[in-house]
DNA sequence: TAAAATTGTGGGTAGTTGTGGGTAATTTTC
DNA sequence: GAAAATTACCCACAACTACCCACAATTTTA
């Protein structure tokens, strides 16, 4: 059976090697569709880790970027910080990404990587980085989940 | 999928030479499309920095100045501003442009330069000062960006 | 269970990219 | 109109990156 397209669940350990380069799970790369050229785009993540959006889904947020107006200030620094951190990585003939060092500096990673697909997009963590901001974010109050429960049936 | 042509992202370090001459980041240079004949129009940009567009989106830019009245004045002086300082510049065999000291006085750049892609245009920073307008941005205020959040979603 | 195919990791090489400087053509100045 | 200054174009080189091959480990297939 395949799994949906451009879909990525699962938690895998992979090594980063001394060229700044990182495995993506087979699995992973099997997802995704063929008009993403295999490619994923490589940015910043809102926790300190490192998102990889499928091409594809990428140009939808690009596309966004480009219908707000500049001419406000707020908008201005949005698509800067958005925009700035993101690059483009192909993977080779082994199935690697190359992340930049500016990235891999940004989600203090070192050689050993966990790869977590988030449904519509990648993280790539540091190990130790994630149990310590998983406790963290254990201390959500409940009535903050229940916000998300008239969002999301689980 | 190929990427987007004209659509530029991410952040890169470069040095403006004693002739006043920056490289334009090589995969800047292939998202251009042919019609641009490898060239840029190089301009006073919103933020303290200077602006760089593709020709051909610069060319879109004149057209909807042209559907400004001005009989308003806000019109004429939104239409001065934009189009005083524009030149085009397009770039040599190694890939770089030539920026007018005019513009390199108005960005405050000295050797060190930040060039960061915001999709439809490039920024061209002195890295200092970004970094201190950055700060500055950063006081947005939480529900500005709450509103953003309804037209984009990453 | 053995062979074949796939997957993850390491390293080498050729081509590309960024930077400095030089020369010829063009423009400006007197 | 000649000299000076500026600009555009070209060459050279060091550093880096993308691409390729190799191989061990694991999984799949027959």
């Amino acid at each position: 059976m395949t799994l949906t397209k451009n879909t990525f669940i699962g938690e895998y350990s992979f090594s980063l090697d001394n060229k700044g380069r990182v495995n993506i799970p087979s699995k992973f790369r099997q997802s995704l569709s063929d008009d993403n050229d295999n490619t994923f785009v490589i940015t910043r993540g809102m926790d300190p880790c490192i998102y990889a959006y499928p091409l594809s889904e990428w140009k939808q947020i690009e596309a966004d970027l480009r219908n707000l107006s500049s001419l406000s200030k707020i908008n201005r620094s949005f698509i800067r910080d958005t925009a700035r951190y993101a690059s483009p990585s192909t993977y080779d003939k082994q199935g690697r990404i190359t992340l930049t060092p500016s990235l891999i500096k940004y989600a203090h990673l070192k050689k050993e990587i966990l790869i977590i697909g988030l449904v519509n997009k990648i993280e790539i963590w540091d190990p130790f980085l994630l149990e310590t901001a998983d406790k963290q974010s254990k201390k959500i109050k409940p009535d903050e989940y229940d916000i998300l429960s008239n969002k999301i049936i689980l």
